[in-house]
Formats: C-alpha cells, structure tokens, sequence
DNA sequence: AGCTTAATGCGATTTTGTTGCTTCTAGGCG
DNA sequence: CGCCTAGAAGCAACAAAATCGCATTAAGCT
C-alpha cells in the first residue's frame, strides 16, 4: 500500500528541505545521512530504509529541481522559441549548480529512471514548442530530431568536456537542427520510445 | 614529487586487479573498499589515502577499461571506417557493462579529468578515421562535428533514455555527419578546446 | 651508499550503516 | 465513530566503514 498522505509525507519535506539547505551550507561533500536526519528531524534509519543510501536520496532531490517549473516562452516563430529554450537549458544545465544537479541525478540511478526522466522532462519543453509552432503553420521537426541535435550535444558537452558553452553555440545547434533538409529528413531518424516515469515508493 | 614506479606502481595494479576481480565476483554493489584491500594485500587505508573513496577507485578503474585498445580498422573509405567505428561504439558502450563503466567513470569523478579522458579517447579514434580519410583525398569534417553529430546523440541515449541503439541508428547518424552540406558548414561549429588530461597522483 | 620524503602499514578512534523490535498512525471497514 | 491492519518511523544495540596519528619502508636523487 502506498502512502502518500500524512506523516509519510511529513517526513519525506522535512528530508528534502534539509537537504537542500545543507546542501548550500556545508557543500554536497560534506554531507552525510546522519547530518540530514538530524535537520529534518528523524532518524538515521528511516532515510537508510527509504532511500537507501546517500546518493539515491541526492538523485531523488536532483530530478525534483530539475522539473521545469514554467513551459517555454512563447516569442512568435518556432526558430526564436526554440533558440530561447537552448539558451536558457544551457544556462541552468552548464551552471555548476546545474552539473551537480545532473551528476547526482544520473548518479543515485540504478535502473536508470531518474535520468529517463530528465530527458523526458527535455521532451516535454521540446514538444510545446513544436506543437505551437505546428499549431502555426510552420514545418517542424521531430521531437526526437530536436534532441539528437540540440539536446545531445549540450548535455554532452555538459558531462564530457571541459569546453564552454555558449548562446552562440545554442543558435548554430538550433539552425542546424531547422535546416530544411534535414527536417524533411528527419523523419528517418525518430526511434526510441520516449522514457515513462515509474513512481518510486518515496513518491512526490 | 610523483613516484610512478616501484612499491607505489605494485600497489595500483593489484589493487586495480583486485577491483576488477571482484566486480566479476560479487557484483558491483557488494564490492567494499576493506575488500579490495584484503584481495590486493594492502591495507584500506592505503585506498582510501590514494583514492579517497570506493567511487574514485570505480572511477580509475572504468576509465583505464574504457581506453580503446586498437586503432579504427581501415576499410578503405570515410564512410566505412566511421559506419564500423560507430557500430562497434554502439556495441561496446551501450552494453550492461559498457553503461556500467560510463556511469563509473562519471560517477566519483569531481572534477571532471576522467569524463574529459573518456572525451578525448573518442576524439582520438575519430581523428585517426578522419586523417586516414584526408590523406586519401577525401573531404572530411572536423572532428568537433562528428563528436556532435554521431559520438553526442548516442551517448545521451545511453545514459538517459531507455530506447534501443542498433547499427541503422549509427549509420543514420554518420551519413547525417557526412553530409556534404553540413561538412562544409561545420567549420562554423568548431570550438570546445579538446581537453587535455592531468595525470593524478596514483599516475598509470 | 646515504639522504630525503612520499607512500605504506598498523592500530586506535570516530563515524556511518544495519538490524530487530517496538511504537505510531493513515487509511479501510464494520 | 472507533476498531483493525499494515506500512512507516523511532529506538537502541551492533557491525562495518572511514579517519587519523605515528612508525616504518623504500623510491628517487646526489
């Protein structure tokens, strides 16, 4: 039975909100379970028992804070809409806070949901786009397109190299991904099933 | 000073070998530090003083297994070699194991020297692919836009999507590299300097 | 060979992680 | 409305791990 209401839920607030502020307190380095029990106010054990170690609690607070909270903006045309959305995905993923947040998220992850999951997140914005944009009259590419060539990159680089990331390099991956022919293309390349979201017993 | 021989290079390689023993044995999750020191016949301690903790030990380990052993085979075209040099990619790296040591190799990686290895690694065999390729005559594109355009989409899929990689995949991805129009384009996208490795301390 | 110093070994101590059992409480039922 | 049930949290004893100071070993240099 599930439990969603009630001190359940209670304690798991209290956890994250913990988390959150030690986090900015201490560093992540620092931080240990016996540290968050003792701010949230609970025992040891029973983040040990839902969570099972640290980096899965780290992971379980990552993916929250990198729900997007407010869909994409919406400037006219499907090329502004979606060079805004680059840029803004690039600021908040290659800040530092934003690498941590995507570490601890893939880290804690042993049957890969939470990642899954901020990919779908990605998705999402993408396909608000799009669907404006469709809803225009304007050619589209697929969602799928859109992430091979836009999204990929950035995390990639994001996870991979040292290298900077910039508004400039968001228009030429975006330009690139509303090439004509390619979007005509595109259609040859869509494939993987978009990832779904299976709630953890911790649910939020 | 850095001591890269004698006790100090004895000590790394039974240890790395222990690692790699027992992750056969027992499974990633079991594994211990105090139990990689009993099998290597050091003290934790030792560990613990050279690699802080499990996930750095992981971290070596993955990325020294992850380090291509050959050069691209020589098909006789671009085209070819980059087709084969994907599909094998594909195949090694998104297999269980493949995605376990990515995760590693990520994973207790603070400053990011080990993902910017595996980087280069990819960066290495491609410029190798594409030298053979201008020494033929052919028209190559940097190597930059190959890591976008093939090494980027199927890593993302690897760690944040469930959905399947298969050969087709690769191919799509190379000919998209390949593209005529796109090659001479790509000039435009070259930037990210490739990252340069900092040896650690435990030196290998 | 002798010197210097990084690296390892060893053991004491602290901290973290685990487990069995009890207590509490949300949600269901008569 | 109050009992019942079972999942979740508390508690405490225990096991395992990580840390630290100090002694010892041995690379690398002159």
């Amino acid at each position: 039975m599930v439990r969603p209401g009630g001190r359940s839920a209670r304690v798991q607030q209290s956890v994250h909100a913990a988390v959150r502020e030690l986090v900015a307190e201490v560093g992540r380095d620092a931080l240990t379970v016996p540290m968050v029990a003792t701010r949230a106010g609970v025992t040891p054990s029973t983040i040990y028992r839902r969570w099972g170690d640290l980096q899965e609690l780290l992971s379980d607070v990552a993916v929250e804070r990198l729900r997007p909270e407010t869909d994409p903006a919406d400037l006219g045309s499907l090329r502004a809409d979606l060079d805004a959305w680059a840029e803004q995905f690039i600021d908040e993923m290659a800040s530092p806070p934003g690498r941590a947040y995507i570490r601890d998220a893939l880290l804690g992850d042993p049957d890969g949901t939470n990642a899954g999951q901020c990919s779908a997140y990605a998705a999402e914005q993408i396909d608000v786009v799009l669907a404006r944009a469709a809803q225009r009259g304007e050619p589209v590419p697929e969602t799928e397109l859109v992430i091979d060539r836009v999204v990929a990159p950035i995390m990639y680089r994001i996870l991979f190299r040292p290298g900077r990331l910039d508004a400039a390099y968001a228009r030429e991956l975006v330009t690139h991904a509303l090439d004509a022919r390619q979007t005509e293309a595109g259609a040859r390349l869509t494939r993987a099933a978009a990832p779904r979201r299976s709630k953890k017993k911790s649910g939020h």
